[in-house]
DNA sequence: TATGAATGAGAGTTCATTCAT
DNA sequence: TATGAATGAACTCTCATTCAT
């Protein structure tokens, strides 16, 4: 429940920051927006993104098809919709947990643990951002999202990566490699934990952090 | 008269023959089916699974979609086709080099190595057979080759991984995670590789290599 | 604030209310339905089952395909609706002149009399449900109308005739296959009016009516 | 197996005729024209008209496609001709047996008799032949062979019983009515016979004489 | 603000038919 | 004489999107 609302207060911002100019969005369409997003996530969670047609998103929201785009240009500017607000719920959570540690070794742990922490916590959310990332096209068929573009989440991991190995704690490596290596784990073990819901997430995390911190060290 | 009767029934053998056996493949039908399969690949490669329809894939063999179905009974068993072919050339590529070692440190290298190696040859092929595994689903929506399941690759990884805690040469931890994290390093690799064909996929070896080899020795 | 919130659960209370409840029909689809239902049936008797497409109905009622599948989940269904409507009228049609009579020599006249007024002044439908009926199949390639099935109107039938046996009116024979027999009569019979629709069909009806009062009664 | 031969005699007759003046045609050919209709007979009569695609009639004589149109000019052709033997089968058949009586009540009886005991030993062909008869059209639209068209079945039994009003042995009715409905009568218990293979073909034969006879008589 | 209605493109698939061999 | 190969049209059905109300 405090995640709906949480949520709902970043919706509620976002919406207001991209209307800016326009007259301000009621309640209703925040709430009708976060409703749609939410809808749109646990479609494509349960269906997978191919089956997750408007029709199919309206009729769990219990709307009609054209609701959706009256509140959204296209099927594509609501699905990037979810894919933003996705990323900055992750943030939001993951930031502050990263910034109150010192260390690049205890930001890569705090990085880690937080992010699958997240991910056992939104397995549902991170099932539909993952199934998005790596389906999502641009018309000309490239995808959206595709490997080293401009990731924020990437260009953070690789930020505490080059940390360390300036501070001298981690060994020398590609910080690139090394970042895609970490972020193709904590997906793959985020695949997993989804279509196992019993897996315990944090004894995962535990693995993840013990593995990367032998990885990276300098020893 | 008696001739004519023989002559029938003997047409009437010839089918009950005919169909009990297989009809084993004429050379143009393995031609178009390779033909086929590649085109596939590329498809998927280029525009993605879910734009890669018949229609699309026929368009770049130069025929109609009438031909796909000729040979292939349905798009799913083109696409189970791929998969197989896929895995079946990988593991031929791989399972030889892994075997001429005898640790598990050194097969496990062999398997970085040869895998990507595998990849950088055939990085088209791979982003295919990637976009297939996290898409391909059952008629009842259920995701066909869904984590966590019998992946053979999966497994051979984590037999490696296994010997490699009973010689004493790898640390306790758990081989499942380890091998989930190994493929999806792998495959993100894969990905970063496809998506900048100029990138060095035996640099990228090595990075993961040494990568694994710390996370996984035992001091 | 909590307006916001309230609105948000409203929304998905509504959701679930309008999902439990059945959407009454609009007038607009009620006159659709009904239009297509008789452009169905006017294609059928037309062109035949086989070649009663989609696409010919929707080209005979003036809209596009995709209307038909908005209105009816499938072409099955349509199909479907089409027999049952037709079966509800020509009973409404016939039950209450078959009621109105005592005896079984009575109502085996209403029955034949009435149900050849209907296909008269029906031939149309007539000749879509007989091809329907000896056409339509289910998915596993049986027919859904087979003979002999728990037919509503050969039941009516036979038990007309159990009750002139019964009451002595009519003499021994096997009601099953006088049933068989009259809606066998009566098919062909329908099928020779429409396919001449200058044939007078009361006098069609009293020849039946002689026919097979002289075929069942007892002396 | 006897009807398979004389089937086979039949259609050699007729070949022959068909091809006069061409090069004559060889016992390959006279056999395969025979093994091929006799698929298509099997195919419709199982699958149904609207199933039984030149694909389906094939694969049931374990042969290509082509094979069926390099003896028939078209799918339409070949239905054609399945009509034609099977009339002519069904008249050589019954022909001598009413013939070899004298009265048009006798004759009645005969045909009655005669036809559903052909029926219930071809329940297949018979099948088969009102499956097509009821569904196969000219390319415009038309039934090939609709009600009331020169059909040398109905022509034969409106003989009879015209016979029989002249003789005074029949009482006054409409003779093509009468026809149509004793065809129709013995169609339905054709299917009946068809769909329900336990029944008892002689005791329905019985039952429909019994029931013609009195509808027919004088008194 | 939201719905119902309708469209048109495109999906996978089946099929009769043609043709070179 | 027969096959395998290929086509192109038609099929049912799905979908994102538009629009009047």
């Amino acid at each position: 429940m405090t995640n709906t609302i949480h949520l709902y207060y970043t919706l509620t911002m976002r919406t207001k920051d991209k209307l800016a100019g326009q007259k301000r969005p009621t309640f209703t369409e925040a709430a009708r927006r976060a409703q749609l997003i939410e809808c749109a996530v646990e479609t494509i969670a349960t269906l997978g993104y191919a089956q997750a047609s408007l029709a199919q998103i309206a009729k769990r929201a219990g709307i009609s098809k054209g609701v959706i785009l009256y509140y959204f240009s296209s099927k594509e500017a609501l699905i990037e919709q979810v894919v933003q607000d996705m990323y900055t719920a992750a943030t939001s959570f993951m930031r502050p947990q990263i910034a109150a540690e010192r260390t690049a070794t205890a930001r890569l742990q705090a990085y880690l643990r937080s992010n699958i922490a997240y991910i056992a916590a939104h397995r549902m959310q991170m099932i539909a951002i993952i199934d998005i990332v790596l389906n999502e096209r641009t018309k000309d068929g490239e995808l959206r999202y595709h490997p080293g573009s401009e990731r924020p989440d990437l260009e953070a991991l690789e930020a505490i990566l080059r940390q360390g190995q300036q501070e001298g704690a981690f060994r020398v490596f590609d910080p690139q490699v090394m970042a895609v290596t970490i972020r193709g784990a904590i997906d793959a073990v985020g695949r997993l934990l989804v279509a196992h819901p019993n897996l315990d997430g944090e004894a995962y995390a535990r693995e993840l952090v013990m593995l990367f911190d032998r990885a990276t060290r300098k020893e």
